[in-house]
RNA sequence: UGGGGAGUCGCCAAGUGGUAAGGCACCGGAUUUUGAUUCCGGCAUUCGCAGGUUCGAUCCCUGCCUCCCCAG
């Protein structure tokens, strides 16, 4: 978006605070503001059907309040061919995906941004924390004012074109001063509570969730001696990292720490488990990763200092990318990270500026 | 069947005459647009059962039950 000019913008009106502020925002700079309602997942319409009413509802009176037109829209189609298929894939297959990354390249910025160009908008703009900077000619991801709630993680899979067409209103602003706004305009969602879950989806028991779309598969959890110290109802339904749901009490030659998924043997259909959050088969220093992206079409430098996160809100953690081949690429850390999760991202950071990442698929040593 | 040892929260495990530590698990909450992690809170009126001694017992005594080990 060209600043200074006024545009016609069509912002992604979740019923939360931070896109109604988004909202608000672009109309008192006197754009011409269009709210547009998504609603993405319908499977869970008999039970969920509160929640997404209610998000519309408050959507809508939150688009009244402002003074802009609203609609709603349904993606659910592509939501379910595009993201949730990918989804279960992954899960299926024992890696632990990050819906939310593809949401955002697939729908948000691709679906329902040509649903906006079609309205005859010049650009979207949603509640993300985040900014967008064009600097000779490139549009650049950098990271949000509010480090805390920074969400440049989930949107590092967008390309030029998706960026040049976005506005992220909210990404000079802290999360407080985001409620402060809402609560001087009168906006009636001024102090709802944050979504969480997956996006669309929701908030939900994952594992039962899970389980509507995958069979259990019961097996063993082991100690990397082979010991054997429990039961696991399916490699699928358990992440790299997890301390909860693993059962696991107290043992006679135990030490009494938690334990905590290691890794997954998916031959041997075997969880292994490890005592101890420190413990050394949870750090690793190095990562290969594939399928990468980077936004400015160009690969970062090869041995060259970065920041990386292999999961959201992970502080950056200093590293290099060591070996670059056909959108695969190894990263090694100054520090050994903690539960490096296969279908996790790794994202780069040079500074502020995001540069774009990968799909983690191991540890190295 | 003899001899020895042990039975305390779902699992480990302190306490051994003064009125039930702790950890793990689990549950709830906070944090969080993935999944995790993390943080906070909850979690045995009761110590295998039944008697007895005592002002008072999980802790001492008796009997019973169960489990483990060694004998055979």
């Amino acid at each position: 978006m060209k600043n200074n000019r006024k545009s016609r913008i069509v912002v992604g009106l979740s019923g939360g605070v931070d896109s109604s502020v988004a909202a608000l925002l672009l109309k008192q700079q006197g754009h011409e503001v269009i709210g547009l309602f998504m609603k993405n997942w319908e499977d869970d319409d008999s039970d969920e059907y509160c929640s997404s009413r209610q998000d519309l509802l408050d959507a809508v009176s939150v688009a009244d309040t402002i003074g802009i037109p609203i609609e709603a829209v349904n993606f659910a189609a592509e939501y379910r061919e595009r993201v949730f298929g990918y989804f279960l894939r992954e899960y299926r297959a024992g890696r632990t995906p990050n819906p939310d990354i593809l949401c955002n390249s697939e729908i948000k910025f691709k679906a329902f941004l040509d649903h906006a160009i079609q309205l005859g908008a010049d650009c979207i703009a949603t509640g993300h924390y985040a900014q967008v900077r064009e600097v000779d000619g490139l549009f650049q991801l950098l990271k949000a004012v509010d480090d805390s709630k920074d969400q440049s993680y989930f949107l590092h899979r967008l390309n030029q074109n998706q960026l040049s067409h976005a506005v992220f209103p909210l990404g000079k602003l802290l999360k407080s001063e985001v409620r402060a706004i809402a609560g001087q305009h009168g906006l009636s969602n001024y102090a709802k509570k944050d979504s969480t879950g997956i996006c669309f989806i929701g908030e939900r028991p994952f594992r039962e969730f899970l389980n509507r779309y995958l069979p259990t598969s019961p097996g063993e959890m082991v100690t990397p001696d082979g010991k054997v110290v429990g039961q696991h109802i399916g490699l699928s339904f358990y992440t790299i990292g997890q301390r909860q749901g693993l059962g696991i009490g107290g043992a006679r030659d135990a030490s009494g720490e938690p334990w905590f998924v290691a890794s997954k043997d998916m031959a041997s259909n075997r969880l292994i488990v490890v005592q101890g959050h420190d413990h050394p088969a949870l750090l690793a220093p190095r990562l290969g990763a594939l399928d990468s992206h980077w936004i400015s079409n160009t690969a970062p430098l090869l041995n060259h200092p970065y920041t990386a996160k292999t999961r959201y809100r992970q502080t950056d953690a200093p590293c290099c990318i060591t070996a670059m081949d056909d959108g695969r690429c190894s990263f090694t850390f100054d520090q050994p990270q903690w539960a490096v999760t296969p279908g996790q991202s790794v994202v780069v950071y040079d500074g502020a500026i995001c540069l774009g990442g990968a799909v983690i698929e191991q540890e190295l040593t």
